[in-house]
DNA sequence: TTACTTGCAAACGTTTTGCACGATT
DNA sequence: AATCGTGCAAAACGTTTGCAAGTAA
């Protein structure tokens, strides 16, 4: 997903293009690992002197809403984010570098069925996430 | 998981046994939903009068602490607890009324073992997680 | 020109900490 | 008796809101 397809979509829904918005959607979409709000604006005031935190706070929301990011949950809290995934593909996370993937290859269906069956839900949705070390950290 | 073994639990690990923990311990373990802080203090407060919310807070901590309780991860947030599962199993949660419920028969070991191969991770965990309509709110 | 966006400061809700008193072991 | 636990008040923290000035369309 290129950065001028997130331009597109943040213009087609009535938003406008800054320098603030360019700047914070430059740095998401090239992190390697999931950023929280304060990450992700020290990452940006490089390339945005000047921007303030309440904005990166603001061009979340809008991201998020427009799903183009997507919060990711892990044990040591859920503020960060991340590009939403192409498609139905989940997480696969190194807990020592904070290196986010997506995967796809989800074959749930069976179990999905099975645990549906055994207690009486319907099921919307599921969460899938994986989390041990990239190749990387497993040489260190 | 009885609350005995709660109470057992703490004091084995050097914690005292006070009302105000065994209050607390009665709320979560009894409730058939994820309660954040402020829900337990309103469900333990007629359990235990007089009990502050700080006394939750550093409860709470104890007995994650501990393992006895885990934190739940939803789209409207993070801060809610569950008695942990007994052994292997995952999260099956109702959208409409909370009920969180564990099931066992994962059978992603094929899955992941393919991820991390195609990937060259290590995988040490996984979070799976089921989200639809219990029997009952299907019926309204 | 109009409406949206920005940064600042202030407000807000949640969580944590310091402390003196009280309770458990 | 010694230590741990409690509630209160205050502080700290992350996030949200009001507003006047600036900017994109």
């Amino acid at each position: 997903m290129n950065l001028q397809s997130w331009f597109d979509t943040l213009q087609a829904n009535g938003y406008r293009l800054t320098e603030a918005r360019r700047a914070v959607v430059k740095s998401i979409a090239s992190a390697p690992a999931a950023l929280n709000p304060l990450q992700v604006y020290d990452q940006t005031r490089p390339l945005c002197p000047g921007l303030g935190l309440v904005t990166v706070y603001r061009t979340l929301e809008k991201l998020e809403e427009l799903s183009l990011i997507q919060r990711v949950h892990q044990p040591g809290g859920c503020n960060a984010y991340l590009p939403s995934p192409q498609g139905h593909q989940h997480l696969l996370l190194c807990r020592s570098c904070g290196k986010a993937e997506y995967f796809e290859g989800d074959n749930l269906e069976e179990l999905v069925n099975t645990v549906a069956a055994q207690r009486g839900y319907s099921i919307q949705e599921h969460w899938l996430q994986l989390f041990g070390l990239c190749a990387d950290c497993q040489r260190k």
